[in-house]
DNA sequence: CTACGGCCTATAGAAACTATAGGGTCAAGC
DNA sequence: GCTTGACCCTATAGTTTCTATAGGCCGTAG
């Protein structure tokens, strides 16, 4: 009675490919699920679950060691949410440290795109004299 | 008289480790140096300054294959700039839309974050819910 | 009964390096 | 003269997060 899924299933129901899936349990970040006769994955609603928190994780930029400590964390109830709040800050730093960089090089590409104003050859054409500081000024 | 480097030095130089100006090397990135009579690498300064435009080129987040592309345009003096500037605007998008997601990465992330303020263990922890949404509330 | 989609395992490849093993070279110090 | 230590060499494997491929079994619909 208790609904089942194939790894088809799961895959198409997460927008995970199959090989991925089946990656993650080799990993140990997916349980085995059981098998079928025919020796398919026969995978429950926990499963589903997981795979989906898995999903989410990554998508937020968690390194997959990162969605483990997690995962650990939270099959703990009783554990202080301390450690969950810092994995998350600590995180959020290094996206924030990210994004600085980010747009640090964003305006040097504007930047050196805007060189390219003047010339139409190579030769004439600053882009590559700003990519390469080292190069003398012609 | 002409002076002459030797790999560690190429290393220092540019902030580079020594397996990875073998990798480049190894890829072709670098051309092949001169050897000295112990096998040993002999570099000249023409190889320091490719070596600092592959550097400058990753630290602006292009790809090994877009540095190759950039290098090799940059020999030919009569080709068109416009194909640097093509593809200097093509990573330019690329960092933008990355930005961009980060952006939204780190408004979810301080969101999840503020849910902490509430409860000390776990169970009470918003931050694993709000981590997987399809987790029904206690 | 054969074709087709879905499933299985196992291995290799991609990107951009890093690490390790096992060994040669060279200048300085005892 | 010999050892120590820093540096160099090649070759191979490991890292991360998957993706792709090969070779083959299962189950159902026509």
């Amino acid at each position: 009675m208790t609904e089942t899924y194939r790894i088809g299933d799961l895959a198409r129901l997460t927008d995970t490919k199959v090989v991925t899936i089946r990656y993650y349990e080799s990993i140990g970040l997916m349980p085995e699920p059981e098998r079928s006769a025919a020796n398919y994955r026969v995978y429950a609603k926990a499963h589903l679950d997981r795979l989906r928190f898995v999903r989410r994780c990554r998508d937020l930029g968690f390194s997959l060691e990162q969605v483990a400590d997690l995962a650990a964390l939270s099959s703990d109830r009783q554990q202080s949410c301390h450690d969950v709040d810092s994995l998350t800050r600590m995180h959020l730093a290094e996206v924030e440290a990210k994004i600085a960089d980010l747009n640090a090089l964003a305006a040097e590409l504007r930047n050196i795109g805007a060189q390219c104003k003047g010339g139409t050859t190579i030769s004439n054409c600053r882009i590559l004299e700003a990519l390469d500081r080292s190069r003398k000024p012609a």
